[in-house]
DNA sequence: TGAATCGATGTTTTT
DNA sequence: CATCGATTCA
């Protein structure tokens, strides 16, 4: 076994080999994108186990999604014999294993449920109607956000006010009281939301020394991977558990950190040094992913904010191809273009599994979805709509919920009148009243007395499936259920027109069960429902598939390709318009540019269109600034081909002559869902479209950013219709879209397109 | 109670 | 544009 260690260790760089063989002590890992650190981090936890000695029982290593775990374990597996006492997990898993482990001490009677944010939107909505807080002003996601910052940061509601370092307002004061509201009720439904399982270990943790103890002398030796994206309390409770031994690697890089708007912070990765004395530093930056130009362009756009440590990445593969940059007319010409490009790609062999489209948000993927529908293009689309969230998929989950968790109101109300049963929102209120404030005992007391009633016949067929439950596995318990309460007939009243897809999904839920019972057969409902809860859309990108990716830059992290589009990328989309206004979002938008950038294995391309249909209405945005750090070197710049013919008569012939006619719900994509994940949730593309395009010839053009020499930042202009002004800002990557925000004297800030404009520079 | 309709409203990223 | 919510009517 050593020879297998000795043998692995060799084929690390030396730095990796190093960051391998700190065993004890802090340590800090720098891993730059694509860097090894997923094969630093696996040798590592083999060299502990190998050379060390290490009970793999002593080993806790934390990452940020399923996905990334799982593979982990796969890949450690790979090198020693028995790694599967490895703790190898995400915080949000470990922390929930914890809490159930021991409810008692973190104050449950027995189970709790986990609420996603929807469930947790609803119950403060309960909470402020309660308090008569108009939700007007305080929107309850304006509160969720505010209380899961404070969670973030380890403060309760009975401290809130205290941690106001800016003063207490009005608005302090209500949140306050909502925050309490909405844990008293939470505590009623036997429930947590996402940061109560980072929030309420840490404090299981620090008020029971015991357990702390008993901890700390479990675990010996701990691994944070994505360590830019923890936040203070996922900090505060790694330093608490490895503060006996000390033994803390830690890996991250600053210039990935995408998650700050989610509570991550990235002091946790700047202050290690400090935070745990006598840290080791280790940096990786020889790049094993991508050709020195995609190298190069990353650096120079993430070059443009003020890091930290400013680091370059190498790599041997010299050269490589330039950067295709291409700005279409409007989202579907640009769609048209990439699916031609993929056409391309694919003739001359290219899988499309190699090739992945990057979007800034998932509402943007359709447009492109329908364009590789029509050239009958495989491809997946990880993220969006989950499935877990579709509204049938809920109602079914939200049995199951009450069934393991009766005190969760949120899922009772759900289901006490899906399917229709006749009991509705005065009669739910009573049975809130009957009950004093819970729902469960309101129905169970209606229900004893009056067992023919409408809330009689409910309770009687909950106790029976609870009493089912037991004796059932948990699929069939799930197929019980749908059956008793007629579902399937519910939802082909309710909406023939989408029945079949609905029915689809459902039984799909059944399968998932099934599958997760085929590994593990002793599988618990209530842990069916928190690997539900806890799951990710990135859990289920499945890398090695056949079809084109799909997704979100978020949800790429940690993933590589090939071949990259990034998508939409304009001014207001990609940097997104809510980050203009902060210097600190605008960094992280670049750092997102960054990862989707560093993603791209050989072929990178960027897309723009000069305008584009959102919210049901034509938006022209500038092209975004991440394509213009990009040096003109590195990029190849692409015209559009629309002035020179080619696209009009392919809009023209399929759609009588309009240009954009725009499919609505009888167009033939009928209501697909829009999102479906690996095995088991997959579903068929369309094969109506019967239709051949011929990808359109492109014309190379010189046309370059920066011709206008004079025409700069803080100069003073006249235009001959706005007068004098002063130029705030220019942008644009091309001669057709480059723009110029300049502030007139008379008639205020105005945004121009250069090309139209009339302005001369007088100063 | 429930269906239907109108209107406002809000649109990032997600463990 | 789509979804959601409140309001209205049967």
């Amino acid at each position: 076994m050593y020879n297998s260690i000795d043998a692995t260790l060799e084929k690390l760089n030396d730095r990796q080999r190093e960051a391998v063989q700190i065993t004890e002590g802090p340590l800090l890992v720098v891993a730059g994108a694509g860097s090894g650190k997923t094969r630093m981090l696996t040798v590592r936890i083999a060299y502990l186990i190998e050379c060390c000695h290490v009970d793999p029982s002593e080993i806790l290593a934390v990452t940020f999604t399923n996905k990334a775990a799982k593979e982990m374990k796969e890949r450690v597996a790979g090198l020693v014999p028995d790694a599967s006492g490895v703790t190898l997990t995400t915080f949000h898993s470990f922390c929930c294993m914890l809490l159930r482990r021991w409810s008692k001490y973190a104050g449950f009677e027995k189970g709790f449920t986990i609420y996603d944010e929807s469930d947790s939107e609803k119950l403060m909505k309960n909470c402020l109607k309660e308090l008569k807080f108009d939700t007007k002003t305080f929107p309850p996601k304006f509160c969720l956000e505010a209380i899961s910052k404070a969670k973030n940061e380890l403060i309760g509601p009975e401290s809130y006010l205290e941690n106001c370092n800016h003063g207490v307002g009005p608005t302090d004061i209500a949140i306050q009281k909502a925050y309490e509201s909405y844990q008293a009720a939470l505590f009623k439904n036997q429930a947590v939301d996402f940061d109560d399982l980072i929030f309420k270990a840490f404090y299981m943790l620090n008020n029971n020394t015991e357990l702390l103890n008993r901890l700390q002398n479990e675990y010996k030796y701990f691994l944070v991977d994505e360590y830019q994206d923890t936040n203070q309390a996922q900090y505060r409770l790694i330093r608490m558990l490895s503060s006996k031994t000390r033994n803390l690697c830690v890996v991250g890089d600053e210039d990935q950190s995408i998650y700050s708007w989610r509570g991550a912070t990235i002091r946790n990765i700047q202050e290690f040094a400090k935070d745990f004395e006598g840290a080791k530093v280790v940096k990786l930056e020889q790049n094993y992913r991508s050709t020195q130009i995609i190298l190069d362009a990353a650096s120079d756009v993430i070059s443009h904010n003020n890091s930290v440590h400013p680091k370059r990445l190498w790599t041997d593969k010299e050269g490589g191809e330039l950067i295709k940059y291409y700005r279409a007319i409007d989202d579907r010409e640009e769609s048209n273009w990439i699916v031609s490009q993929i056409k391309k790609l694919m003739d001359s062999g290219r899988s499309p599994g190699d090739i992945a489209l990057l979007f800034r948000m998932n509402s943007l993927t359709r447009t492109t979805e329908q364009a590789l529908q029509r050239e009958r293009i495989p491809y997946e689309v990880t993220g969006g709509t989950k499935f877990f969230d579709r509204r049938e998929v809920k109602d079914i989950l939200a049995y199951l919920r009450v069934i393991d968790n009766p005190s969760d109101s949120i899922s009772l109300e759900r289901i006490i009148n899906t399917p229709k049963r006749g009991i509705g929102a005065a009669a739910i209120d009573k049975l809130y009243e009957k009950g004093s404030k819970n729902l469960w005992d309101g129905v169970a007391l209606e229900g004893s007395e009056k067992s023919n009633s409408k809330v009689g016949s409910f309770f009687k067929q909950m106790i029976s499936f609870m009493e089912a439950a037991s004796e059932l596995k948990v699929h069939e318990l799930c197929k019980h259920i749908i059956d008793e309460i007629e579902y399937f007939e519910y939802l082909k009243k309710d909406d023939p027109e989408t029945y079949e897809d609905r029915k689809t999904n459902v039984e799909s839920l059944v399968s998932d069960i099934r599958y997760q019972e085929l590994d593990n057969p002793d599988l618990k409902l209530h842990d069916y429902l928190a690997s539900v809860a806890l799951h990710a859309d990135a859990d289920d990108v499945d890398e090695k598939s056949h079809k084109v990716h799909l997704m979100t830059f978020h949800n790429a992290k940690g993933l590589e390709f090939p071949v990259v589009f990034m998508v939409a990328m304009e001014e207001k989309i990609f940097p997104h318009s809510r980050s203009e206004d902060s210097p600190e979002e605008l960094e992280e938008e670049r750092r997102l540019a960054y990862v989707g950038i560093t993603r791209a294995k050989e072929l990178l391309y960027m897309t723009a269109a000069s305008k584009r249909m959102m919210f049901g209405q034509f938006n022209s945005n500038l092209t975004s600034r991440f394509i213009s750090e990009v040096p003109k070197e590195l990029r190849d710049d692409i015209k559009t081909g629309y002035a020179s013919g080619g696209m009009t008569s392919r809009y023209g012939s399929e759609s009588s002559g309009k240009i954009y006619s725009f499919s609505n719900k009888t167009s033939p994509f009928g209501t697909r869902p829009k999102s479906s994940s690996g095995s088991p949730f997959t579903f068929s593309a369309q094969t109506k479209w019967a239709s051949s395009t011929k990808p359109k010839e492109t014309i190379k053009d010189d046309t370059e950013p920066g011709t206008m020499v004079n025409l700069k930042e803080g100069v003073t202009v006249i235009h001959n219709v706005f007068g004098h002004g002063k130029v705030m800002s220019v942008s644009g990557a091309s001669l057709d879209d480059f723009k110029v925000t300049i502030n007139f004297e008379r008639v205020g800030t105005k945004t121009l397109l250069l090309q139209y404009a009339s302005v001369r520079v007088i100063k």
